[in-house]
DNA sequence: TCTGCTCAGTTGCTATCTGCAACCTATATG
DNA sequence: CATATAGGTTGCAGATAGCAACTGAGCAGA
C-alpha cells in the first residue's frame, strides 16, 4: 500500500548526515557570520551574542567536520582565524534558501545585507528546485522515485 | 574598519526567524517525511523512530507556525492528517539543498528515493545560488551589500 | 453491548544540552 | 614589569530530549 521508498527514508537519506554536522543550535548562525566575513572567536561572540562555551564547542565541531578550518595567526599567536573550507562554502545555497524562506514567510522584511551578483549589482535570484536544463519545478512537477528506476546519465 | 553591514547581522537577518520555526532537532526530518507522503502521527513515529512526546511537540509547533496543517479525518475520528501548507512546501529547496550537500560531503552515497523531474524522469539539478538571469554564481562572484545601495527593480 | 485494538497523544522520570558568569593561560603592548 | 587582549575552560542552573508506561477516545468484530 505504502510506497516502497518510504521504508528507506531513514536509512538512505543524507539529511540526517547533514544535520549531524550543522544541525545544532547556533551552527547556521555561526556559518552565516563566517560568510559575512567574521573570522575570530571574539567577533563571533560579540556579533552573535552566543555563550563562549557553546561557541567554542560549535567551532571545534565544525572544524572536526572540516566545514571550517582553524588557522592560528603567525603574526599574533593569540589570534586564531576560522575560515570556511570548500565544504563549508558549499553550504551557501542552504543558508540562502533558508534566509529567503524566512524573509518571505516569517520575518516579512527584506534581510540586510543582501547577497548580490557582483557583476550586475543585483540581488541573487530566489533559490529553487530546477530540472537538469534549469527550468524551475513546482512540487506538482516532481516525483520521488527509487534510484534504481531513474534514467541516469 | 569592519564593514558596516556586520553590525546588522543579528538584527536584520531572517535566518534566526527561520530557525525559530524549523531549527529544532527533528523538525527537518519530520518535514522530509511529510514531503515523502507521511501524514499520520504513527507513520512519522515508526518511520523516524522519534519519541512520541517530541513528535507531538514538533507537530504542534509546526502547526502553530502554519508549516503543517492539522486535519482530523472525518471518516475515522481517531485519525489526524498532518499536511504541508504552501509555507511548508516552500521549504523544499532548503531541504533538497541540505540533502544534496550531505550527499556530496558527508554520507558520500546517493540518497534514496531521488527527487525527479516528472516529465523528464531525471533527477533535479544541484541547487545553486544564481543571478537574476539564471546564471549560476560562485562565491567569488558574490558580494554582501547594504540594501540601500542595491539597484532594485 | 462487551472486548479488544488502534490512533494520537500525555505523564513521569532521567539524561543530555544550553546558557551564564567567573576564571584561566598564553601572548602582546606600553 | 603591569595591564590588556584573544581564546578559551569550569561549574553550576535551567531547558530540552529521550524512553517507557499510561490514557482516552473511537472504531470493529462477536
Amino acid at each position: 500500500m505504502k510506497p516502497d521508498h518510504q521504508k528507506s527514508l531513514l536509512t538512505n537519506c543524507a539529511i540526517p548526515a547533514a544535520l549531524e554536522a550543522v544541525g545544532e543550535r547556533w551552527s547556521f548562525l555561526i556559518l552565516r557570520g563566517a560568510f559575512n566575513g567574521l573570522h575570530h572567536f571574539e567577533e563571533f561572540q560579540s556579533t552573535l551574542g552566543i555563550a563562549r562555551n557553546i561557541l567554542s564547542n560549535r567551532l571545534a565541531r565544525m572544524v572536526e567536520h572540516e566545514i571550517l578550518k582553524r588557522e592560528p595567526d603567525p603574526a599574533d599567536r593569540r589570534r586564531v582565524a576560522y575560515r570556511l573550507t570548500e565544504k563549508g562554502r558549499e553550504l551557501l545555497p542552504v543558508l540562502i534558501a533558508l534566509r529567503q524562506w524566512g524573509e518571505k514567510w516569517v520575518s516579512g522584511v527584506p534581510s540586510n545585507p543582501v547577497l548580490v551578483d557582483r557583476a550586475a549589482r543585483r540581488p541573487v535570484a530566489p533559490i529553487a528546485v530546477t530540472a537538469a536544463d534549469g527550468r524551475p519545478l513546482s512540487l506538482e512537477e516532481l516525483d520521488w522515485v527509487d534510484r534504481a528506476e531513474v534514467a541516469q546519465g
